[in-house]
RNA sequence: CGGGAUGUAGCGCAGUUGGCUAGCGCGCAGCGUUCGGGUCGCUGAGGUCGUGGGUUCAAGUCCCACCAUCCCGACCA
């Protein structure tokens, strides 16, 4: 029994969502905020978020993207213009309806001008397709305007009902790219790149696995023809939605009237996309990783890639290892440019505190590779290194720690990679038989490889039964015909089916 | 918005059938001592007992309402 006096990891069996809170708040990454449904994400949890836009930003722009930024204010009517837009989007949103605060004369503090009423109200962005089509509609005549090729980092405000840190807030942060293209096949080829996109950086950079495929049409974007999405397993066998990417057809071109005059003299309407990811990347991060011991940061997001851990007994001891890690900080920055990054590597010289003290809280963060640097070490010019995923010591010399920290970072990398795919391989089964099916989901669940008719009644039927929906309709499968899992119709593809956060 | 649980210091908790100045551990501050896996000792700071009503001589404790958080649904990235 873990003394209760310690701040101790839940262990995740226990109460997975529980554990998933803990580890954010013992790695000091976010907290909720005094606002119902908000967040707060501390510097920690915010460093995270900028090397995923610093390298996702990199990505954009080598695809010939270009950054820009919209109202956050949208006006109502915005809204009502595209019908299934509408349907999807015109609930669960902020609303401005006054544009002034007065001191209330009986003493009730400040109030709301009634004077001060808005002659159209607006909405806070749910997301940002009608206003940035809107002044589309003004920047593109000609096909020489195309393809326009736009991407902006911004926050919106979603007023969901149930939220949960970094997952689902009320307010995020988000990016979200917005094209205008000639025709169908651009569009399509243009949603296509930025999911694979998307793909890579999910596993390049946070090494985590993800499914890629068609969103069926109960589960995609309101108003796209088509929507596509990365799907990442948790370690509790449930789906998070990593990224989308949407093809929007001319659905909003026309409603906007966002049109040009083709090569052959032609006025056309143009063909758009959209595709984003939030900062619910981070939570995805946090529940494909963490252990009972804290956050585990792939090397290529984390903030600090190496904290080095003095010890010493004496002064004489403490001054001596204290300029030993300092030259091993530096040597460290001179041999990699993503090492010498601001606080990539860390020397803790605090000195109130033990070093076991330090070994915890530093895994708790999450930190890839610890350096234990100790006069003992000195004698021998050698340094400890320890790995974070997997705890694994070991002694090297200290001219080598360079190139050894290298080598460790990218193994911690591809380890955290080969070990989520093990997961996700291992809580994945094909089935065909809905009795098995029904078992699947309500035993440990995962990932359901299953057949699936055309009709969304049986999509419905099945959610409502087992709670799994379509998480997504993968690229990558056999041809292999069979029939729907539930009533039995021939059906040509295979659909992934979990219960989804 | 429904069902369940919880709410006492930054965190984790104790507080008896209502009763005296509301406690403990961790953390925090100071001093000393330690430092190779959460050192130890002393001193100290820190509280609208979630909020608002009510019952009572007396409420952290009983009653009502509300609020917040967590879990399970509906909504969703």
């Amino acid at each position: 029994m873990p003394d209760s006096s310690q701040k101790r990891i839940t262990p995740r069996a226990e109460n997975y969502s529980q554990w998933y809170l803990d580890v954010i708040e013992s790695a000091g990454l976010a907290e909720h905020s005094v606002v119902k449904g908000c967040m707060v994400i501390k510097p920690y949890g915010y460093a995270i978020w900028e090397n995923i836009q610093k390298i996702l930003d990199a990505e954009f722009k080598k695809t010939g993207h270009e950054n820009a930024y919209f109202p956050l204010f949208i006006p109502k009517s915005f809204l009502s213009r595209e019908a299934e837009h509408v349907e999807g989007f015109a609930k669960e949103c902020a609303v401005v309806t006054h544009h002034r605060l007065k001191n209330d004369s009986s003493g009730a503090g400040v109030v709301v001008d009634p004077a001060a009423k808005l002659e159209e109200e607006l909405v806070v962005r749910p997301t940002s397709e009608t206003i940035i089509h809107d002044t589309m509609s003004r920047w593109i005549q000609s096909w020489r305007d195309l393809p326009l090729l736009l991407n902006q980092w911004a926050n919106i405000v979603r007023w969901e009902m149930r939220t949960r840190l970094f997952l689902r807030t009320t307010e995020f942060l988000w990016q979200e790219g917005h094209t205008a293209h000639e025709n169908e096949e651009q569009a399509e080829e243009e949603t296509m790149k930025m999911l694979e996109v998307y793909k890579k950086f999910a596993q390049d950079c946070l090494a985590l696995p993800v499914i890629s495929g068609q969103k069926s049409e109960r589960e995609k974007f309101a108003g796209a023809l088509r929507t596509y999405a990365i799907e990442a397993m948790m370690q509790d066998g449930k789906a998070l939605q990593a990224g989308t990417s949407h093809n929007l057809g001319q659905n909003f071109a026309k409603v906007f009237q966002i049109r040009y005059l083709d090569r052959a003299g032609q006025l056309q309407h143009v063909w758009q996309t959209s595709w984003g990811v939030s900062t619910r990347l981070i939570g995805a991060l946090i529940m494909g990783h963490s252990d009972d011991k804290g956050l585990v940061l792939p090397p290529k997001i984390a903030p600090i890639k190496v904290v080095i851990v003095p010890i010493w007994k004496s002064e004489e001891e403490r001054e001596k290892v204290l300029k030993a890690a300092l030259r091993l900080k530096e040597a460290l920055s001179e041999i990699s440019p993503e090492l010498g990054v601001f606080g990539a590597v860390r020397l803790d010289d605090r000195d109130h505190l033990t070093p076991g003290h330090k070994f915890h809280e530093w895994e708790k963060k999450g930190v890839p590779v610890r350096l234990e640097l100790g006069p003992k070490d000195i004698e021998k010019n050698a340094v400890v290194i320890v790995r974070r995923d997997t705890g694994e010591k070991k002694a090297i010399l200290q001219s080598d720690a360079p190139s050894e920290v290298l080598n460790l970072l990218s193994e911690i990398q591809g380890a955290l990679f080969q070990k989520a795919s093990d997961f996700l391989v291992s809580h994945s089964r094909k089935i065909d038989h809905y009795e098995e099916f029904k078992a699947f989901f309500s035993g440990d669940g995962g990932f359901a490889y299953s057949h699936l008719c055309d009709s969304p009644d049986c999509e419905t039927k099945i959610s409502e039964e087992t709670l799994a929906t379509v998480r997504c309709i993968p690229f990558e499968q056999k041809e292999e015909t069979g029939t729907c899992i539930l009533c039995g119709k021939p059906a040509e593809k295979r659909a992934v089916f979990a219960k989804a956060y």
